[in-house]
DNA sequence: CTTATATATCGAAATGGATGGATATGGTCT
DNA sequence: AGACCATATCCATCCATTTCGATATATAAG
């Protein structure tokens, strides 16, 4: 489907010698991603950024005791008001936290869902990372 | 514990009015923090960073479906090659994926473990996201 | 209407990350 | 040895994000 590059086909051949073989790999390669659009990805990987930032992960953990407001949560990440204000906003566009206004405050809370499962996956992650950095310095064996 | 400051509860204060419930209070808050340092976030927020990019993204649905050489992968993801490397180097050093070298090639897996299901949850948090996002929030971005 | 407070937004500096061409490294083959 | 190739690293440019003080908006209360 859609543009096979012949100079990636070139390489393919290189690689695997046969040029048939290689377009079919190369067509292969490509279809793995074709159903991923690119709106789609990015979609995801800004929810994923939404929880690159330390200070966002620790507002995420104060939430997970329930509803609080934008003031009390400043005060746990104890950050000034502004940047909380901004991450807050951060994690509300990607649809990790819901907000609820409340006379002059503003609570907030996890959305439903995957959040919760997310940051306990994170922390297997780099648990098992943890260990077996370890254990098994740079080299990965042959 | 720890260093409470008198600007946060004071403002407790102001809040819910009884300072030594404030007082009570904000301890409680920065208490849900202690036991997260600052380095173990950090460490955990570098592998929602490493996800945080739609190629690499696509690098790790390419190895859903096995080992592949950075080669197929930079075909795979129609990146130059030094593109495709440093995003290689950015998962591996995140512990999302593993090298293993043959010869004059480094190929490439998942790692074991959580890498697929944080995959998967980010799809469902992007679905829900999608579906309750039109009834609610409309802060597309510029 | 004025004051006070909670929160959002602005603006500018500093930092960080992506990109891709050029070059270096290290393996393979003849 | 030399040629070749896969991959990593270097470097410079560009773009995005973080940070935080200052300011704006909004709500409540006197």
């Amino acid at each position: 489907m859609s543009s096979i590059s012949k100079e990636a086909v070139d390489r393919m051949t290189r690689l695997i010698g046969d040029r048939d073989k290689a377009e079919c790999k190369v067509n292969r390669l490509r279809s793995l991603t074709v159903d991923l659009d690119e709106e789609e990805l990015k979609a995801e990987s800004e929810i994923f950024q939404a929880m690159a930032d330390p200070c966002r992960l620790k507002i995420l953990s104060l939430l997970r005791d329930g509803e609080l407001c934008a003031c009390e949560i400043m005060i746990g990440v104890d950050r000034p008001q502004s940047s909380t204000s901004h991450h807050l906003s951060i994690l509300k566009s990607a649809g990790l936290i819901k907000e609820r206004k409340d006379g002059r405050w503003s609570k907030y809370r996890l959305s439903e869902g995957a959040v919760i499962e997310m940051l306990n996956l994170a922390q297997i992650m780099k648990d098992s990372k943890d260990e077996r950095g370890n254990s098994n310095d740079k080299i990965v064996k042959a």
